[in-house]
DNA sequence: AAGTGGTCTAGACCACGGT
DNA sequence: CCGTGGTCTAGACCACTTG
């Protein structure tokens, strides 16, 4: 056996996955059989199957006992994914995702990040606040804390936009977040920022995200103006 | 082989659930390696490692290389749970959980009904409006919609309470559901239900459960009091 | 060095569906 | 009927941790 970097089935998902998002296998249309996928990629039948078992967890592929394993519709794939990013839900209702930076700050912690990101108040963090907007509409005020030693080497900008394709490049593992959803009144600072009364209806969601160490690496506090957004949501 | 209704797999997953529910197998005790188990179920290792793939993807084991199988901390198994029922919910913060049904009618449904549970307009309902307290305090307005073909045979109290765990009794097997969480400003009438004041916040959640033939059986509108409840959530 | 989980093979039999 | 996915075997070698 040939010395791998990859194992055979994470290459034979990628290449597949990669397959299906170029449209060379179209929306219900049905796959080479597991034999067949095996015999192509030249590995055991088992092996083929652990990488189609993964398109099929992740909601890409169907499978139909007796019958074969197809692309999943679209509609299944995209709900499959769960709560996708700011960007990815505004540009899939056809808008224009923007983001304004109000501050960024390296400080002390509060008691709050300290608890949230498991650091001390003698660490640092940087602190940064947003307003994101879908076509110049506002609609989320967030602040975001980091933890200043994760990003001591970092420039500016990869930290304010898109912060975890930053981390995935310098080979950081993101594992999972906790997320807090609840509904409050707009003060009227937030009011402000977001262009509607004090007092309106805003979606509030406090998310902690954890790299596969299991060290927190974001804690972010999102208002969402109540009557410009929602959250869909699948178990 | 001996004719079997359920795998092997899923029978040694299930023994070993219920031998960490049990405590046989304490929170972060090493289990034995998964030869042993292959020799214990007196399967290949590939089945029984087939079972304990499925006990760690449900949060209830953790795998660590070269080190063993080890029971997950009951933070672990208690988050990947994620979001559990109102009565879950309710009793883990040492509460006491309790309903009041307000109405409950056969009649027909309306558009939104009829489209997401995907039924006609000559087909019938049960609509149920309900208020859901805890130790007495209103926490939840929520209207069911259910069609009626489905529980034509069930008594109403089967209906009212519990109405997930008599399907699966009657033998329906639930798959999933979707859901859309929003804020917004309490009616008039809800707040009168909920004992708070017209246009304070309320997180609003609309849940469309289906079973695994992808029939809809349960679409429900709920309305929390937003400084009374929050969801947590884990991606 | 010994044991563990991660990956993989080259077969096998089954129930189910009709591509 | 024939091909499909679902399940299963009895091995194997690897990289990793050290119970």
């Amino acid at each position: 056996m040939v010395r791998r970097e990859v194992p055979n089935y994470v290459r034979i998902h990628d290449t597949l996955k990669e397959e299906v998002e170029k449209g060379i296998w179209k929306i219900g249309q049905r796959l080479p059989s597991e034999r067949d996928l095996a015999e192509r990629f030249a590995v055991s039948r088992m092996t083929a199957r652990q990488a189609v078992t993964a398109l099929a967890e992740e909601g890409i592929l169907d499978r139909r006992v007796g019958s074969g394993t197809y692309v999943a519709s679209r509609r299944v794939r995209e709900k499959m994914r769960g709560t996708t990013s700011f960007t990815d839900i505004i540009t899939s209702q056809g808008k224009v995702p923007s983001t304004e930076v109000l501050s960024y700050l390296k400080t002390a912690p509060n008691e709050v990040e300290c608890e949230k990101l498991n650091i001390s108040k003698k660490d640092l963090i940087i602190r940064m606040e947003r307003i994101r907007y879908a076509d110049s509409v506002p609609i989320c005020f967030e602040v975001a804390s980091i933890p200043y030693s994760l990003v001591r080497n970092f420039d500016k900008r990869s930290i304010t936009s898109n912060f975890f394709k930053t981390l995935v490049e310098h080979d950081y593992v993101i594992s999972h977040s906790e997320q807090v959803v609840s509904a409050k009144k707009a003060s009227t600072e937030i009011a402000e920022y977001l262009k509607t009364r004090a007092g309106s209806a805003i979606l509030g969601v406090t998310q902690v995200s954890y790299l596969s160490d299991a060290t927190a690496f974001e804690y972010v506090l999102s208002q969402y103006v109540g009557d410009r957004f929602e959250f869909y949501l699948e178990r």
